[in-house]
DNA sequence: CAGCCCACCGTGGTCTGACCACTTTTTGAA
DNA sequence: TTCAAAAAGTGGTCAGACCACGGTGGGCTG
């Protein structure tokens, strides 16, 4: 019969750090962008070696949680959020990911935020994405200021949402979807084209209109996916075989 | 005019180490379940300190694509895709996720992962649902076994889904969940219910049917939500400010 | 001989303290 | 006044020792 051992008092110091920065960031002491002191002072308050410390921010940091400055400072993210940035490149190289799969969560994440965000969102969303394609079109001719305009749409659309979670998972991918897109200079047609639609999207959030919103999305995006020839291959490599009884992890220390 | 700088060379070793595993996932020569060398080891032929190969290794484990074991090894991930455990936990104290807002994302990318496991699911997966279903019936008056049963149901249809990606999103959103669903014992009555919506969403994939197969798992979803009371609070309280101009990490190293 | 316990070994975890590298701030000379 | 050099402050790396944990096999016990 298995011990209870009662949230082990002797837990790894990489837990201690980072519950005790969670607590710091809960409790209201720490807020996005503050920045946390330095580790040789930081380690003496935690009663621990700098090594382990250093380690508990490294995992804070690898999950953009904290973000770290070589010879300035470490400090809380204020980013939007986002999951870890090699994430999904990381677990792209180990479970396969393809180009197309990305680009179909995305799809399907944003076409569902767009409709979200035409149900919720509030004035100030409206002005902002009234601005980002006023300057969409007042940039056509600048691919790269055109691309951040069109990044922060998007961007806005999530917030947008009201729905944090969701507008983290979209940040997650389109950030690893960012690098490949650089390459991809659009055409200039292409660019008004697009603009005229992140127009057309913004009327559809703008006049609440969800579903609207979401088909409207769901068709902009369908075309840039075309534009970068990401669409899903007709064929499909043979899957992996299913995972059966592997409840490993899943079971609770049960009976 | 900055200079170019061609991909510095002495690049933080943290990410050499990131790198080199990664390069060693991609060519095959290191699979899921694989041990890696021992550090000490390791640290000599990467030619680094094992200080710094362990901030790399940990940054690996972080974003959950290494398991370490403490006094046997160092594994790369076998399970299920998932990303950092407590990434959306951290992120949720951060940025202020609320269980709603989980639970709504849950059930907007499970509803659309049923529809695409009702038009790309293989015999294979159609049979281990079938399993699984079965399995829930037989545990109707075990609630740990039956939750086990529960959850691996999900997880087939992620993966008939065909979207590995997707299927890591639900995976991380519900292992967040798991937690506080275990404390919640349904009632018995309640796991009968479950079950058989279980079956009918079993059906409604094998028989192909996307758009029931989506109704039935958002049916399915937010009742579970429900006998949970973690529905949606009418009265949402004051929502951030808009983020404006902030490209900061968007800007490109144009012109 | 069978079974169990415990010392041993391999592995990851932590500590110490020194030094290196990057940024920002201060200083002092032109 | 200007700007380049130095100093200060912070994270990054290193080295080597020792601790803690888990698995294993030899030796003791029954």
């Amino acid at each position: 019969m298995p011990r209870l051992k009662t949230e082990e008092p002797n837990t790894h110091r990489t837990m201690h750090v980072v519950n005790h920065i969670r607590s710091l960031i809960e409790n209201g002491t720490l807020q996005p962008g503050d920045k946390i002191p330095p580790e040789r002072e930081f380690a003496r308050t935690l009663k621990i070696s700098r090594a382990s410390l250093r380690t508990g921010i490294g995992y804070l940091a690898a999950m953009g949680v904290m973000k770290i400055r070589h010879g300035v400072g470490t400090f809380v993210a204020d980013g939007p959020p986002e999951f870890g940035k090699a994430s999904l490149s990381l677990m792209g190289a180990l479970h396969g990911f393809q180009s197309w799969q990305m680009f179909e969560a995305r799809i399907i994440l944003e076409s569902h935020l767009a409709a979200l965000a035409a149900e919720r969102g509030k004035e100030e969303h409206h002005a902002a994405l009234a601005e980002e394609v006023a300057e969409m079109f007042a940039t056509l001719d600048d691919p790269s200021n055109y691309l951040i305009h069109d990044l922060m749409f998007h961007r806005i659309v999530s917030q947008a949402s009201g729905n944090p979670i969701l507008a983290a998972l979209i940040e997650t991918i389109t950030s690893a979807l960012y690098d490949k897109r650089r390459k991809t200079v659009e055409r200039s047609t292409d660019r008004r084209e697009s603009a005229e639609m992140h127009r057309e999207i913004y009327r559809a959030i703008r006049g609440r209109k969800p579903a609207e919103a979401r088909k409207l999305m769901d068709q902009h995006l369908r075309m840039a996916q075309a534009a970068q020839g990401m669409e899903r291959p007709s064929e499909r490599k043979p899957s992996p075989p299913v995972q059966k009884g592997k409840a490993s992890r899943l079971a609770p220390a049960a009976s």
